[in-house]
DNA sequence: AGCACGCCGACT
DNA sequence: GTCGGCGTGCTC
C-alpha cells in the first residue's frame, strides 16, 4: 500500500467541494472514516471520501482525530444519491450517522466498536443482479407469512432491514416477528431520543434484524442481505422537506449497490409498482383474498335542512337494533369548519396561517387545522363589534352530536374513546393508521367520499380507491359509501376486482402522460416575506421555462400562509424523469438563501 | 451551513 | 449621515 498523505473530507454543508486535510502518521483513516478537522476556524466533524497525493489548496490543515463508522460503500451510496437528488455528498453521508455522533464532542475518538468492514465482494467481482418482488396480502401477518422463510435465510449470513411507513406499525410488527428469530431486533426511527437511537444503531452494525421507518435505510449495516418495504403504497414514504427523497428510489439504489433482493409488500401496489409488475420487472405474488363488501349509496341533490342523509340514520337505526358495531367516517376534525360572525359574516382566521379556525366541543378556544395552534374565540365579532360568533359547517364532532340527538339511547363514541360497548364510532381517515391492529367492526359508513374525490389532483381517484379498499379491511359485513357523484368512473370499479381499476387508471395515465408514464414534479417555495418569495418564484419559473419543460405556476399553495410563511408552488411536467431530476438538482442550488425554503415532490 | 463583506433603503 | 436587511463568496 502506497502512503497517502492527503484525505478528501466532506462536511454536512451545501457545497460539493471536498476539502483536503493531511493525515498524520499513525491515524487509521479510510473512506468513510469520521474525522475531526479545523474548518473555518472551528472544530467540525467530517467524513473522508477519498485520498490524493497532492493538493491545490495552499494552507492545508491536519486531521485532529479519527474514528471508524462508515465504509467506502456508504460513500458510494451517498454518491449515487447525489446523482438523483439536489443535496451534497456530505449531507447524505451525515444522514447515515445517528444525530448523536454528528457533532464533534459526543464520542471519544478512536472507538472501534462501530467499524464497518468493506463489503465482502472483491473489487471487480460481479454481484448477483438483485431481484424485485411484490408480495400482495391483506394484512401484515399474511405478507409476513410469505417473507418469513426468506428473512430467516438472509439472517443466516447477514442482516435484514424492514421498513414501515408509520411509527404505530413498528411495535405491532415487532410483536408478530420477534418470536421467530434469535438475532437481536433493532427498532429504529427518528422520533426516539438521540442517545437511544445511537445505542440501537451501534447494536445493529451487523447480524441484526432492523425494523424501522424510512430513515432506517440510511442506517443500513455493511452485511445487509435483504430489504423489505411494507405498505409500499403509503404516502408516508415520500419526504418532501429537505432532504427530499422517495424510499423506493433509495431502496432501489441500495439493493443494486449491495446486490440484495428488494421486497415490496402491501395490501395494494402503488401504480408505479403495478406498471413494473405488468412489465415483468417485479415478481408478483398475490396472497390477497379480494372479497369486496362495498355498497354505493347514491344521494340526490343537497337538501337544505338535512345535514346527514336520511338513509344513514335509517341504516344506523337498524345497525343499533341488531347490536352491531358501526363506524361513521368523515374526514374533518373538530366540531365546526368555520367560526363566523352572524351579523357581518367575518370568519375567524388563524394568526399564523391563512386557514379558518375550527371549534371543538371540549374546549372554548378554536384551533387551526393546519398548524394546530389554539386561539381564543371572542364572543363578539372583532370586525364589526356587533354580531355574535357562531360555528358553521360540519366536523366529525358535530356528526357525533347529531347522531347522539337521533339515538339518545345508543352508545356513540369518538374513535379515541371507543370501547367494547360502542355501537357507533365516529372516525376520521386517521383510522387508517390502525390497519395493523386488526380491529374489526361490522359496518362502515363513508360520508366524505365526495370530499376525497374532488381534490384537484391527478391522484385523487386512485387515492380514493385505496381509501375505500383499505377501509373494507375494518368491516366484517359491509362498507357503505355515500356520494352525490355516483356517475364518477371510480364507482364502476370500486366493487370489482382491483386489477380492472388499475388497468383503467394506467390506460388513462398513459394517454395523458401522467405518472407513472410521464413525470410530474412540484416545487414549493416558502418565505416570511411575500415580496421576496414572489420574486424568487418568478425567477425560478423563468429559469425552468428556458429548459424546454412544461412549467405551470406559480400557484398559491393551500393554505397560502402556513406557520407564518407564504407558499408558492411550481409544477413541472416531463416525459423524462432523469432529465427532470437533473434540472431540479441544478436549479435548487440557485435558490440558496437563508430566508427561503423549498419542498420538492417528484412523481 | 455559517460567517464576512458589500450594496441599497428608511430612519434616529 | 448610519443601521440593518439580504445577495454573494468562501471555507482545505
Amino acid at each position: 500500500m502506497g502512503k497517502l498523505k492527503i484525505a478528501k473530507v466532506v462536511l454536512p454543508i451545501a457545497t460539493s467541494l471536498e476539502f483536503d486535510y493531511l493525515v498524520p502518521s499513525g491515524f487509521m483513516v479510510r473512506r468513510g472514516t469520521r474525522v475531526l478537522v479545523d474548518f473555518h476556524g472551528k472544530k467540525r466533524a467530517g467524513i473522508v471520501v477519498g485520498f490524493a497525493k497532492k493538493s491545490k489548496a495552499q494552507n492545508i490543515k491536519t486531521i485532529l482525530g479519527a474514528s471508524p463508522c462508515l465504509n467506502k460503500e456508504h460513500v458510494q451510496f451517498a454518491k449515487d444519491l447525489t446523482r438523483i437528488y439536489p443535496y451534497t455528498l456530505g449531507e447524505f453521508l451525515f444522514m447515515m450517522l445517528p444525530p448523536y455522533i454528528r457533532r464533534v464532542k459526543r464520542i471519544t475518538l478512536n472507538d472501534q466498536r462501530f467499524f464497518q468492514p468493506n463489503a465482502q465482494g472483491i473489487q471487480g467481482e460481479k454481484k448477483a443482479a438483485p431481484q424485485l418482488f411484490f408480495i400482495k396480502g391483506d394484512d401484515f401477518r399474511t405478507r409476513y407469512e410469505s417473507l418469513r422463510i426468506r428473512i430467516k435465510e438472509a439472517l443466516r449470513d447477514g442482516s435484514v432491514l424492514i421498513c414501515f411507513p408509520q411509527l404505530l406499525y413498528l411495535e405491532v410488527a415487532k410483536k408478530i416477528i420477534e418470536k421467530d428469530f434469535s438475532v437481536p431486533i433493532a427498532v429504529i426511527h427518528s422520533q426516539m431520543n438521540p442517545r437511544e437511537l445511537f445505542g440501537r444503531w451501534g447494536n445493529s452494525r451487523q447480524k441484526s434484524l432492523i425494523l424501522g421507518t424510512r430513515v432506517s435505510l440510511f442506517y443500513y449495516p455493511w452485511d445487509l442481505k435483504m430489504i423489505v418495504i411494507d405498505e409500499e403504497n403509503s404516502p408516508f414514504y415520500f419526504q418532501e422537506e429537505k432532504p427530499f427523497y422517495h424510499i423506493f428510489d433509495v431502496a432501489h439504489l441500495l439493493s443494486h449497490l449491495k446486490g440484495t433482493d428488494l421486497f415490496l409488500a402491501g395490501d395494494y401496489p402503488s401504480l408505479h409498482s403495478y406498471k413494473l409488475i405488468k412489465e415483468k420487472k417485479i415478481h408478483f405474488e398475490d396472497r390477497g383474498e379480494e372479497k369486496v363488501n362495498i355498497q354505493l349509496l347514491s344521494l340526490g341533490q343537497r337538501r337544505k335542512r338535512k345535514v346527514l342523509p336520511h338513509l344513514l340514520v335509517e341504516l344506523l337505526r337498524k345497525s343499533i337494533e341488531e347490536n352491531k358495531r358501526g363506524v361513521v367516517l368523515y374526514n374533518r376534525s373538530g366540531f365546526a369548519r368555520v367560526l363566523a360572525c352572524s351579523s357581518c359574516g367575518h370568519m375567524l382566521n388563524c394568526t399564523t396561517c391563512s386557514g379558518f379556525l375550527r371549534s371543538t366541543l371540549k374546549e372554548t378556544s378554536g384551533f387551526c387545522p393546519y398548524c394546530g395552534k389554539k386561539e381564543p374565540i371572542p364572543k363578539i365579532c372583532p370586525q364589526c363589534n356587533t354580531g355574535y360568533i357562531r360555528s358553521f359547517g360540519l366536523g366529525i364532532e358535530r356528526v357525533e352530536a347529531i347522531l347522539k340527538k337521533n339515538f339518545p339511547e345508543a352508545r356513540i363514541d369518538s374513535w379515541e374513546k371507543r370501547n367494547q360497548h360502542s355501537q357507533v364510532i365516529l372516525a376520521t381517515s386517521k383510522i387508517l393508521s390502525f390497519l395493523y391492529h386488526k380491529e374489526l367492526f361490522d359496518i362502515g359508513f363513508v360520508l366524505d367520499a365526495d370530499i376525497s374525490l374532488s381534490r384537484p389532483d391527478y391522484d385523487a381517484t386512485f387515492d380514493t380507491f385505496l381509501y375505500f379498499r383499505k377501509l373494507t379491511f375494518f368491516f366484517k359485513d359491509r362498507l357503505y359509501i355515500f356520494s352525490r357523484n355516483s356517475n364518477h368512473y371510480l364507482f364502476q370499479y370500486v366493487t370489482q376486482g382491483w386489477e380492472n381499476f388499475y388497468r383503467r387508471e394506467l390506460t388513462l395515465r398513459r394517454k395523458l402522460q401522467l405518472p407513472p408514464y410521464g413525470c410530474i414534479a412540484k416545487i414549493t417555495l416558502r418565505a416570511k416575506n411575500q415580496n421576496t418569495l414572489f420574486k424568487r418564484s418568478e425567477y425560478l419559473y423563468n429559469r425552468l421555462k428556458t429548459k424546454r419543460l412544461e412549467v405551470y405556476g406559480a400557484f398559491q399553495e393551500r393554505p397560502f400562509k402556513l406557520r407564518g410563511k407564504f407558499r408558492y408552488s411550481i409544477i413541472i411536467k416531463s416525459t423524462k424523469r432523469l432529465l427532470l431530476r437533473r434540472i431540479i438538482k441544478e436549479e435548487i442550488v440557485h435558490l440558496r438563501s437563508s430566508n427561503l425554503q423549498c419542498a420538492i415532490a417528484i412523481n
